[in-house]
DNA sequence: TCTTTTTTGAAACAAACGTTTCAGATTAGC
DNA sequence: GCTAATCTGAAACGTTTGTTTCAAAAAAGA
């Protein structure tokens, strides 16, 4: 079946050589695509005042096997046409060389990145900002055993941006004290993705009773600790490996900082200006010893 | 059924009253819509790995009657964006999504990604991978400031992988000592992203000088410590932020992380095996207290 | 006009579909 | 650590759907 037209061009090119009903019909699903087409063939066919062999005939005279086909191909371009930006698939990917497992990989991730951030709520997103935008709130961050990275990085970057962030180290025992100094109000980013770790969701639950703001990125199998938690942000993170792929986590924590910085930039630039004076600063002690 | 918000809201509202298999199918509709809703229960189920009855649960528990109810819903939805001749050509998402920073700034991401791949030495690759799977080489990694992080990561996932695994501190004052314990051979992974930090790089060139091999990931502009690179990996990492974006330096990392996995599998399962046994019994200690 | 050919839809049919049931698996509560 | 409650998918079910058959209707050719 050629497809190097769309539908449409097909139903206009088949006209000529259509029987009375058969223009009937054709004439109708092109006055009204692609709503009409959309439905089965008995809609199709009371719509259009023709029967419903008449449909079938039709779309096996324009050379499609039966309806089904003929729908699927319907389905196929309007998913082209109404995806968004993100969800549409690059044409690059096919100029890879497709047998490397890096690439391989590597496609397999971009697609968890693309799933991430189509699906993501901006809602929630927006509401997390302006939670860590809040300076009145301290915020607290905790990870897991390979989450604590990304809370790392979180935190480091965080820091740049405002003050009162603390990163909660990764040893379970010193997180009871660190709830002391906590206050309701305060804001706990939660990273937790499979295996869940019970120590995390045991100290989110003590925060969440301590009336904390808890904030969780987690990945689609959604953390447990999901209970407790005011927002959930939600990444795709399988991969064909023995693990999972944190680059939507990173993706969001990033994309974060940018509407962070975004929200608040004049103090942002000052403190980033600040920052890069006591840099230089230390650099010309260490050449004067 | 209220009708006053769109059937991508109404799954995201759902959300959070939903059980595991529930979340994956919606997790999958919101991360392919529209194209996911448009098949038969059976397409959805499949794609989404879950069970047709979970399909046809979902969407009565979503407020529709059946799946023809729903998928009535949507196809009317679509005919509503598609058939005015005004908005014919515009895509489904409308200028607010695209407009909103978190997309913006995805988009930008996954332009580095996609750089990143594309220009990736794949020769250069698998000579890291080898030397990595040599387990005859310990392994040192080290990172700055923001790549810090990702060291740990890397760090965390290569020890299930192998033995004799180190992250080095971040504290420069404690590097010398580490010194000593290194040979030539092994293999120091550096971390180095602009603001490239003088005290990295003079660590990589003593550990150059004791013939360690040195693995470099850095940006697109490539660290000083180039120079005493045996083999070295760039990553586009700018955006439209006062930051940049680590997202194709993890990518680089996990395809890594899985070419090795694949390249000694007999291994590293068994590893894995005898972590997850490890992992287990501390479990069983703690609800034994 | 009458015959032949083509077109068309009602009815019967088979395949696919959405739905329900029920037993095993999982989770939550005590 | 056990029991109760909830969740989940395989299999069976009845319904809807697309398709085929066939005879009536329409059109074409004589």
């Amino acid at each position: 079946m050629t497809q190097f037209q769309t539908l449409e061009d097909q139903l206009r090119a088949a006209m000529p050589a259509m029987t009375r009903a058969e223009r009937r019909l054709a004439s109708h699903m092109l006055g009204n695509f692609p709503l009409s087409v959309l439905g089965t063939v008995a809609t199709i066919a009371q719509d259009a005042g023709v029967s419903a062999p008449t449909v079938v005939r039709f779309v096996r005279k324009i050379g499609f096997s039966g309806y089904p086909e003929f729908r699927a191909q319907l389905h196929e371009e309007m998913g082209e046409r109404l995806a968004s930006p993100i969800t549409k698939h690059e044409k690059w990917a096919d100029r890879l060389e497709i047998d490397h497992p890096l690439n391989r990989f590597a496609l397999r991730v971009i697609e968890n990145l693309r799933q991430t951030l189509s699906q993501q709520d901006l809602r929630t997103f927006d509401a997390v900002r302006d939670l860590l935008a809040d300076k009145s709130r301290s915020v607290y961050l905790i990870g897991g055993r390979l989450t604590r990275s990304i809370a790392e990085y979180f935190t480091t970057a965080l820091h740049v941006m405002r003050s009162d962030v603390t990163l909660l180290s990764s040893q379970p025992n010193t997180w009871p004290p660190a709830l002391l100094d906590m206050s309701a109000g305060d804001v706990l980013v939660v990273f937790d993705i499979r295996r869940y770790e019970p120590s995390v969701q045991q100290f989110a639950e003590l925060a969440h009773a301590q009336q904390m703001e808890v904030v969780l990125f987690t990945d689609q199998w959604v953390s447990p600790t999901a209970g407790v938690a005011r927002h959930i942000l939600t990444s795709q993170i399988e991969v064909p490996s023995a693990w999972d792929t944190i680059v939507p986590l990173i993706a969001l924590v990033e994309s974060m900082l940018s509407a962070l910085q975004d929200a608040n930039w004049q103090d942002t630039r000052e403190r980033l200006e600040r920052m890069e004076r006591f840099y230089e600063e230390m650099l010309l002690f260490k050449r004067m010893r």
